[in-house]
DNA sequence: CACGGAACTGGAACGTGTTGCTGATTATGC
DNA sequence: GCATAATCAGCAACACGTTCCAGTTCCGTG
């Protein structure tokens, strides 16, 4: 057991560096998952090589894994970033549609084709969503949380207010199933996009109704 | 581009061979599985090292080669055999249970049972179904295919005439594709036993109702 | 400023999936 | 029974994730 190497200024942030550390150490953590992020998007998944990270984000290997304790914590930070940068942005404008099943369906066709238009960094990024372990709880509860954030923003439309209901939540947790279970087919090549999207629409008009 | 080793007598069984083949040849293949099988429930998807297959199964690493292209197929089709050994004994009495959505959690409650009573061979196999890509398509389709057949079976009660609606398999592969999460969840120790039956059982009665 | 420890670099090394090679063995057609 | 091809065992080698180590640099503190 070495010494614990960095560590967040104020909770136990489980594996990652998050806010805490130096501008230099913010700047290598951005460079690091910038070049993750690139890799990515340029090869998928086998692309992101911890060499090949470290090489593009200008560190040694040794400070690549002092900052990401493997592959996997790497790829699913790299996705809990994007998904931090993007669902304000998404979730600003009230979601257009009449009924929950068409603000849902509206807000996961949006994603599906953000993710359609990135194959390789979506294949990226499921693989290690899926290969996680517990070790990886952290990161991967926050992309949960983000996701049925943004499912349950869409259920209700205009009437934000109130708080979410249990009843939405396990709807949303049963979307973002089977969002999840349809994304590892579209990615790993078993069905097109117009297949998931049919059976995302499926689900969705199963569930809400 | 080697020479295409082995074929299946009649149709084209994409990766792995099916019942083509010598005795001999019949044979290596199932002590193969079942070494597969006694590894993956020993020590989980790492213990299945191809080295040790090979050596518990008596054949040599080139030879486990020719009969499956990769890990992942070796695993996956560990458990399409074993999905086809079960399935049917699982559906020669009619399921229990007054209503389908009874009876579908009477069904997934067992398979979930049996899974948690071998953790690390569910972990295994799990973790291959996660990590396969488009050449496992033929095996993992074997699979869904079991999966939704025994979820169409427990809907539909004593009643096991009619062709299967489209409805009804929609519904199966939404609860499969469920199921698959809770499972990987479960899998990965980011879900307790209990959070996965309470998650599975609120997505039942969502859908079938 | 000088010191001391934490963080970083560069690189070697290990484990495991995968591939390639060579000679022995077995099956198959005649 | 034999020639020939297919199959197999045994082994070396490669790729990539991960670990480890020795030396160097950075940075806060006395």
């Amino acid at each position: 057991m070495s010494t614990k190497p960095l560590s967040t200024s104020s909770s136990d942030e489980g594996a990652t560096v998050e806010r805490g550390g130096s501008a230099a150490q913010r700047d290598r953590r951005r460079r690091i998952l910038d070049a993750t992020y690139a890799l990515a998007a340029e090869g998928g998944f086998d692309a992101v090589q911890m060499r090949a990270v470290a090489e593009k984000a200008d560190v040694a290997l040794g400070t690549l894994y002092r900052y990401f304790p493997s592959k996997i914590h790497l790829l699913v930070s790299a996705l809990g970033r994007q998904l931090d940068e993007d669902a304000p942005r998404l979730q600003e404008r009230p979601v257009p549609g009449d009924t929950p099943a068409d603000r849902v369906l509206f807000v996961l066709k949006r994603m599906a084709r953000g993710m359609q238009g990135d194959p390789k960094l979506t294949e990226a990024l499921t693989r290690a969503f899926m290969f996680a372990d517990s070790t990886v709880t952290t990161e991967i509860d926050r992309v949960g949380a983000s996701m049925t954030a943004i499912v349950t923003h869409a259920m209700r439309g205009e009437d934000s207010e109130a708080p979410v209901t249990e009843e939405e939540v396990a709807i949303a947790r049963v979307l973002g199933d089977v969002w999840l279970a349809t994304l590892v087919s579209w990615v790993t090549g078993r069905a097109s996009a117009a297949e998931t999207a049919a059976h995302m629409e499926t689900a969705v008009r199963l569930v809400l109704r």
